[in-house]
DNA sequence: TTCTTTGTGTCAACCGGTTGACACAAAAAC
DNA sequence: GTTTTTGTGTCAACCGGTTGACACAAAGAA
């Protein structure tokens, strides 16, 4: 039952030619006659013959694989994003090995040593975990998006300073007098970070107060929940909210129905991300939309460069507010 | 600059041993004296040596590595779905190779190809292409997921027509009179297929013409919506809607505000999926779930069990539906 | 003392392609 | 009629690990 793969010594000899020569005929590289050829392409059709692509691997020292690392791809905003990725790699030649962290620092670790082991011929990452080292010292190609990996891996980011300006300067212009802000709970310099510096500067500027709440991006949803209303509890004079991705501003949407708060009457709220699925699903949400598609473009162009051995700079695309009805 | 590769021979050749050795080290097979450990150890450090995955993978005849082909995975659905097979392959020591169709034939097949190279040790597709005959003639493991692919490929599944039965009851109960159904625009018999049936059995059995409207997965959302606002203008009367899935719902939904109806008094909904991220985004939508990780599990299991040799049958996983507010 | 057994490590073939070097015949140039 | 060019194909080394077969020394058994 067992029976072996046909190898190109199998199809050489059904065709009565050298290895060489079935190789050549597969590559379309040096003379052949069109006999040869002929000939050839009958034995592998009668043999159905595959080659092995590890051992051409091998010898390449290539693999056309490329990596992503990213912390789930059950979310809009990653969901897009690999989507978006895989379609420009495969447009390149590339094919993806998928890696979800879960914001699992072990995982993470485990995985990119699998695949600095010559799996994959470049990096694409955006997951959370900070201090991993396997990125420092490899000399594979990698770019991040949207999160600061080490000094020499180059970033695809938005603006993402401005988009904070943005949101926080529609909830002021709407008259909001009490905005709270929902961060993810780092210090660290994160693009998403810049967000929060964003609103708050703007918020001392107008002489308000700025408040943020901490969600953690993997907490579960009933944790996240439990925050929000804990926001309208501390403070029920909230008439605005600048929450830092969609899902959380479709939980805030939710809850201050819980709490009898008509949206936009009695609480304006603008998301950001701006994703597919959640345009979708929430058109009526105001959201300042990343670039996502062309965030993809850019990491994956830039990679090439990277894997052809030309230097990269990181980038900085342009975000833009997106008005539903909510804000 | 382009310092080669460390490779086992040069790590011998620190440690003043040979090749077996070291890789005896590696793989912590055969008698070794701690000495012996000690010293190779040190030279791999030393060295920062990284063994090459492709000649190991080479030589053992296997890539420990999964393909999944579906249509996308910027979905509720599939995005779920792909997460949850990634964590349980992981956990099986399965890295994943990601191939997204875009029900694009085409793409599918050249991705079908690549991967029938011996580039994995098995493949979990649920991508909506039929008839492509590189599926039948292969021996690498395949499992499908609600899709029909060929005859010996097993198939996991959740009960649709069941599925279907309960939704379409649900609006029964509820008094609806004038009930439609969106589904995918296929004849041929996919388990999708099944929940419109049940739709039909159920109204006929009550005296209803079943009434069926075709939206594509993966038609740009403006037609999707073009479609849904023709069920509107063909049948005002309707008072109770079946989707095929929850992001036709969440259309649904919206669309009904355009018509001035309200939900759930003038028009019930009743969507089909019940992933995770329209439970957050839409926590009031009444669904059907699908048990959607435990697909993943009993998938990546069947899977696991062929790699093994050993013979699975196809399975059938029990729904439920999950109380909203819109029926 | 001689014959196992156990510990330690090396040799060389192998996995399945790719390719530079080379052989040889036929056609073209001198 | 040589010499050069062009077409066609083969040989053998190579990519970087893994492993069965085997050599040899030291310890234990007969």
């Amino acid at each position: 039952m067992a029976k072996k793969p046909v190898k190109l010594d199998d199809v050489a000899k059904e065709a009565g030619v050298s290895k060489t020569t079935v190789s050549r005929v597969l590559n379309h590289r040096g003379y052949l006659s069109d006999e040869t050829i002929a000939k050839v392409e009958q034995a592998m059709e009668k043999l159905n013959y595959r080659p092995n692509a590890i051992a051409r691997q091998l010898y390449k020292q290539e693999t056309k694989l490329v990596g992503l690392i990213f912390p789930t791809i059950d979310d809009p905003f990653f969901g897009q994003l690999e989507s978006a990725l895989e379609n420009e790699l495969y447009r390149r030649g590339y094919k993806v090995l998928m890696g979800n962290s879960q914001n699992n620092p072990e995982k993470e670790r485990s995985f990119l040593r699998q695949l600095l082991n010559r799996q994959v011929d470049g990096l694409i990452v955006g997951a959370h975990n900070q201090a991993i080292s396997e990125y420092q010292r490899t000399n594979l190609p990698i770019i991040s998006i949207e999160q600061i990996v080490s000094r020499n891996v180059p970033v695809v980011a938005s603006d993402n300073y401005n988009g904070g300006l943005l949101a926080t300067q529609r909830l002021l212009d709407d008259g909001c007098q009490h905005i709270i802000h929902t961060n993810y709970p780092e210090d660290i310099p994160t693009p998403n970070h810049e967000r929060r510096l964003a609103y708050e500067d703007l918020l001392r500027k107008h002489g308000q107060t700025p408040i943020t709440y901490h969600i953690s991006f993997d907490d579960p949803v009933e944790k996240k929940r439990q925050i929000i209303r804990q926001i309208f509890e501390d403070h029920p004079e909230v008439d605005g909210i600048f929450a830092d991705n969609d899902t959380n501003a479709g939980l805030i949407m939710n809850i201050a129905g819980e709490f009898k708060r008509l949206i936009p009457e009695d609480l304006r709220v603008v998301g950001y991300d701006g994703a597919n699925a959640t345009r979708i699903l929430l058109p009526q949400l105001t959201t300042i939309q990343q670039p996502i598609n062309q965030m993809a473009a850019v990491a994956v162009e830039m990679l090439q460069s990277r894997i052809n051995g030309e230097k990269v700079t990181s980038r900085m695309l342009p975000v833009k507010l997106l008005d539903g009805g909510t804000a």
